[in-house]
RNA sequence: GGCCCAGUGGCUCAGUUGGUUAGAGCGCCGCCCUGUCACGGCGGAGGUCACGGGUUCGAGUCCCGUCUGGGUCGCCA
């Protein structure tokens, strides 16, 4: 029988000196400094104690074990004679009297350094997700998301929210991403799906009575990652209020999240309520984007008018929008990097000029603009030293490149990126409807559940496209954590919203035969959002990547590369649910 | 699905205009070392230069295609 641990590996202080212990943990690593002399390290959870061996015997005994092989080692503590001020434990070492082996590693070659896991290659680190994860820095950003989870679960609390789970079988969704299907079996042909958010059930928890609802939610989507989304699965901190408005709803997260942001964020300070509200309108206008980074002070230009007639072709008969900067001398090297850096993430060719010491237009598309440099130097409020970047194309692509090269401008420039802090905004005043770029028809813009803003009267009385609705978005520098919305919540408006997008209230109640049956057994007005708890830990932990601040990502393909999934499935598997597999080309 | 970037021992990377036997650090193995802590010293093993084709006297290097990974656009009510 193993003797269990009477310490962990970051326990053992000057104070335990000759005081019998065991420790249990990695064979970390094992310096050599003599046949009878070696320095075994070994980690736990917690941290690292140094053993020191001291006898030929058991520098033999070890020399067989392998790194990061699991031991029992039960000795006796002693100062160090020679301390390391680096680690808690560096005060004292353990002599060893019985080393045993708990668990054996069988490979003495690994295929990447235990502590520089982080600069292998990210599909061997996905493989051996369970080595990569015992690197501490890795570990680390899984022990934070814990801690914040644990954190917003009790502040949601304390704000008398119920913690509410709701299914994870139900039924495909018409609206939205592609939904995860899973094929019944009791019922041929049928399917569950795996939900995309839990929207309809906390409206329907609502409807039921409760006031404040809220669940840490897995959701489930088919689409495409990037840098900032994880395929497949992600989680929200999902909340819902009863009788209530966008400004509760508002109040209370300006309560919850900036406290934890500070707490444990690399940045030290985060927005005090209220949170700055910009409508969607103005963001686009202003910064090219609905989710604005605000710790940058620049703001867009539409110079259309100005820089026409230029000869400049790609300028002609559009939309034409600049940011301007003073504090940027980039090279040229370093200003056609930003360009085509611009390029890549809008899809948008990018131009640019400056401004010399004499007040000459120089650089980039100067030649062009010679004849009409008085106008351009003043409409545009240019001074010596100032470097503009352009884009242009249709108005929405337009202000896309440049929104993208406000943010480029805006890191490299100095003096125009406040530093350290997370800076929250409200996007507000969402257009209820938009023609849709495919269709050419009127489309919900954003979903179909949002209240219109003048209720019933203003989808009665006004163009369509001019109608916002009560559906806000949660940014925190340039990223977007949230959507969420004032429900609409009365069945006449929901049948006339949706008769506006050309469906009738025959479609309402096929779409969503739940909700819409429930809302006419009196519901109350209700509010909520949907925080993005994978994109809230990525910004406190100033991660990059989403997949490191996840336990057990998936990659961009939406495998799972440790586990092998997806996989296929035997056919006795696919006979119970009745499916027949037919294979692409 | 489109576009961009990358792929060289276990890991990270270098490799000039196309030119001898493809190098380094870390890791691994062996020997030495009585206080290391990124221990140190000496020696060693380890390579289908992602794959296929092409150009060439000669390709890690140039060209075409494929695959894999990442980023991005589309997509994400």
């Amino acid at each position: 029988m193993t003797q269990s641990r009477t310490h962990n590996c970051n326990e053992l202080r000057i104070g335990n000196v000759g005081e019998k212990v065991t420790l249990v943990g990695w064979y970390d690593n094992m310096r050599k400094v003599s046949k009878n002399l070696g320095f075994l390290i070994l980690r736990d959870f917690y941290g690292v104690t140094q053993a020191v061996v001291e006898t030929e015997e058991m520098m033999e005994a070890l020399s067989g074990i392998n790194n990061e092989s699991t031991l029992s080692v039960t000795g006796t503590v002693r100062e160090r004679s020679s301390k390391n001020p680096n680690i808690p434990t560096g005060d004292i070492e353990v002599i060893p009297e019985k080393i045993e082996i708990l668990g054996k590693c069988i490979y003495n070659e690994l295929p990447f350094e235990i502590a520089r896991s982080k600069e292998a290659d990210e599909s061997v680190r996905l493989k051996y997700r369970y080595l990569d994860l015992r690197n501490p820095a890795v570990r680390d950003k899984i022990v934070l998301r814990s801690r914040i989870v644990a954190e917003l679960r009790k502040s949601m609390t304390e704000h008398d929210f119920l913690e509410i789970t709701t299914p994870i079988l139900t039924c495909s969704s018409p609206e939205g991403a592609r939904d995860y299907l899973v094929p019944s079996r009791n019922h041929p042909g049928k399917f569950y799906a795996l939900p995309q958010a839990p929207q309809q059930f906390k409206q329907i928890l609502m409807t039921s009575g409760f006031d404040r609802y809220f669940q840490i939610a897995p959701c489930f989507r088919d689409e495409d990652a990037r840098a900032d989304r994880s395929p497949g699965e992600f989680y929200q901190l999902d909340m819902e209020m009863a009788f209530a408005d966008q400004e509760d709803v508002f109040t209370v997260i300006e309560d919850v999240l900036p406290p934890i942001f500070a707490k444990y964020g690399v940045y030290k300070s985060a927005s005090k309520a209220p949170f700055k509200r910009i409508s969607y309108r103005d963001a686009l206008e202003a910064y090219g984007t609905d989710k604005p980074d605000l710790r940058i002070d620049l703001t867009l230009k539409d110079v259309s008018a100005l820089m026409q007639g230029t000869g400049f072709a790609p300028f002609e008969g559009q939309t034409v929008e600049a940011v301007s900067a003073d504090g940027y001398a980039g090279s040229r090297k370093a200003i056609d990097k930003m360009m085509a850096d611009a390029e890549v993430i809008s899809g948008q060719k990018s131009y640019w000029f400056r401004i010399d010491e004499a007040g000459e237009i120089v650089g980039g598309i100067a030649k062009f603009l010679q004849d009409k440099k008085d106008a351009v130097l003043s409409e545009m409020s240019l001074k010596p030293g100032d470097f503009v970047a352009l884009c242009a194309g249709k108005k929405g692509d337009a202000l896309k490149g440049a929104g993208v090269l406000r943010r480029l401008l805006g890191a490299e420039a100095a003096g125009h990126m406040k530093a350290d802090c997370y800076e929250f905004c409200w996007i507000v005043d969402f257009p209820m409807y938009e023609i849709g770029e495919e269709s050419g028809e009127l489309e919900f813009c954003h979903n179909p559940f949002s209240m219109p803003q003048g209720g019933i009267k203003a989808l009665e009385d006004n163009d369509p496209l001019s109608i916002l609705a009560y559906q806000y978005d949660l940014v925190c520098n340039g990223v977007e954590l949230s959507s969420g919305a004032v429900r609409n919540h009365d069945p006449e408006i929901m049948v006339k919203a949706f008769s506006l997008v050309g469906l009738g209230e025959e479609d309402v109640k096929a779409k969503f035969p739940a909700m819409y049956n429930a809302f006419c057994y009196g519901a109350p007005p209700h509010a909520g959002i949907a925080p993005g708890v994978d994109r809230m830990v990525m910004l406190i932990a100033g991660e990059e990547s989403i997949r490191e601040i996840i336990p057990f990502p998936m990659n961009k393909m939406a495998m799972d590369v440790m586990m092998g999934a997806p996989s296929e499935v035997d056919k006795k598997q696919l006979d119970d649910v009745h499916i027949a597999v037919v294979m692409p080309e």
